[in-house]
RNA sequence: GGCCCCUUGGUCAAGCGGUUAAGACACCUCCCUUUCACGGAGGUAACACGGGUUCGAGUCCCGUAGGGGUCACCA
């Protein structure tokens, strides 16, 4: 027996990769790599009806966008294959004739308006709603006879009476169930394929699986896989549920939430970084031991510890979300947050894919200014408006200051000192607005809100120099113009 | 409703029997700055409640209340 440290991602693909689930990836694969252990994927297909197409793919491709790797999965492989569920119906199948055979599970011909019926009368008699266990001693005449209806069985596992299932959870603690109305459960359906809990207990046995990291809302399938893992004589892993994430509403994040942006691939769209958002996402239920918060990948799997994961949900807080975005805003290189904004200004018209040298540096320029005020991408068009409109918007307290006594006095010398600048840059500007105060005697804000209100229509903005050089000569001049005469 | 889990500021959270109960986001004040933001310095604000155990309880035990999860031939 080996004590590797095997730990999985199992996502269906019943859709794009979603915030929670990403969050479980994320603790797996932060604890595998802290052992030095192996991350797996595994595709639980097994309900045909419920996949999507191109959710496996997309799937895997938000997971990688954020930055994890693997060792074993349907696109790497590896020695514990096939990693998709709907591959592996062979391997179930000698499982459960094993249980057969040995008589912890039992075929079971009932149809759904049966089994709907035995739950309505137990649920008007006030009884938790769970399966009789009618099938459990059919003769063989029984049997055939259903057979010869045409009737397909599903298989039940028999479910023992009057028995604790305890373990050890990673994150809670002890916990246990009582079997006791359990009821026997499917473990094969009707149409031949194995339900989850039983799919999942065959499949974490056999790829060496040696801890089950996952969400708190399979705690209650927990019990189930033990009665696998013990009707078929194997040792279980270690278990470790991890709290969900919650909304406002303290509820369990559903994808039909509107109020929180649930899948990855809208942070891309939006232009998150995906650092920032994996560093989000791991404080979101787990918290390291120092007082930092921004840690790289490389760091978190230093100092990651499972012992640290939290017992109480985490709420999904966007706003310092935002915050920690723009943390990374700041830091990361020119150039990639060119790349991270440029779409949003192409959907908006703004810019073209195909830029001249010229024009690109412009770009460079304006998204040099406005980096650190970004928290994500997309907030380059609403923070970009100035420079794209042909005429300032002028805003309340901005006409204020232009009715100033001052303003026609400081804003023609300044006109006049911009043309004479041979060429127009930020620090000409500067120097400009340098000899308007010589001229005028005019500083401080006296001098500088006419100009900014005037140039941009605001009272407030990035570094005024350097927009005037952004907003090039013509549009300066030609706003300064509309306010003076 | 049954079963399981959870409960420290508005939010995330440290704490693992003795602390002035950290830190971060948000909010407020001040400083820096032409403005906004950044940055810096401060500030407001918390152990759900009731019983125990103990010299001593946010920390351990038991209740109560509240919240959540789950009760499928979905995963």
């Amino acid at each position: 027996m080996s004590n590797e440290v095997r730990v999985r991602y199992a996502p269906s693909p019943t859709g794009h990769l979603h915030i929670g689930n990403a969050r479980t990836a994320l603790f797996n694969y932060l604890f595998a790599r802290n052992q030095g252990g192996k991350f797996i994927i595994r595709i639980e297909d097994t309900d045909k009806k419920r996949n999507i197409e191109g959710g496996e793919e997309s799937q895997l491709k938000y997971l990688k966008w954020l930055g994890m790797d693997w060792d074993e999965s349907v696109d790497v492989g590896g020695e514990y294959g096939p990693y998709r569920q709907s591959e592996r119906n062979d391997i179930y199948e000698t499982y459960y004739n094993q249980l057969l055979a040995n008589g912890h599970a039992y075929k079971c011909y009932c149809t759904e308006a049966e089994i709907e019926a035995e739950r309505e009368a137990q649920t008007e008699r006030g009884e938790t709603p769970h399966y009789s266990g009618k099938c459990r001693h059919l003769t063989d005449e029984q049997k055939s006879r259903f057979e010869s209806e045409g009737r397909q069985p599903s298989i039940r596992i028999l479910v023992p009476e009057g028995k604790t299932y305890t373990f050890d959870d990673m994150v809670k603690g002890t916990v246990s169930f009582e079997s006791e109305g359990m009821g026997d459960w499917v473990i094969i359906k009707k149409d031949g394929t194995p339900t989850y809990n039983f799919a999942v207990t065959i499949d974490d046995y056999l790829m060496k699986i040696s801890h089950v990291l996952r969400g708190d809302d399979h705690i209650s399938n927990t019990p189930k896989q033990l009665m696998v893992y013990e009707a078929l004589g194997w040792e279980p892993p270690i278990f470790g549920h991890m709290t969900l994430i919650v909304n406002e509403s303290r509820k369990k994040l559903s994808k039909r939430d509107e109020s929180i942006i649930q899948f990855i691939e809208q942070y891309e769209e939006l232009g998150y970084i995906p650092e920032a958002l994996f560093n989000f996402i791991t404080l979101l239920g787990w918290s390291p031991a120092g007082e930092e918060e921004i840690y790289s990948k490389n760091e978190f799997i230093e100092i990651f510890d499972a012992n640290r994961l939290s017992k109480s949900p985490a709420l999904f807080d966007k706003q310092k979300l935002l915050w920690m975005n723009n943390q990374y805003m700041k830091k990361i290189e020119l150039n990639r947050v060119v790349e991270l904004v440029k779409p949003h200004l192409m959907k908006v018209g703004r810019i073209s894919e195909s830029m001249t040298d010229e024009q690109y540096q412009w770009l460079q320029g304006l998204v040099a200014l406005l980096q650190e005020k970004m928290s994500y991408g997309a907030e380059i068009v609403e923070l970009s408006d100035m420079f794209f409109q042909e005429d300032a918007v002028y805003e309340e307290d901005t006409k204020e200051i232009l009715a100033g006594e001052t303003v026609p006095e400081v804003l023609k010398a300044f006109s006049h000192e911009l043309d004479q600048l041979e060429i127009f840059r930020a620090d000409g500007i500067k120097a400009a607005m340098k000899a308007v105060q010589k001229s005028t005697g005019q500083k401080g804000k006296n001098l500088f809100m006419p100009i900014r209100a005037a140039v941009t229509g605001q009272t407030h903005g990035p570094d005024l120099p350097q927009a005037i050089e952004l907003l090039g000569k013509d549009k300066v001049q030609m706003r300064i113009n509309k306010i003076i005469s």
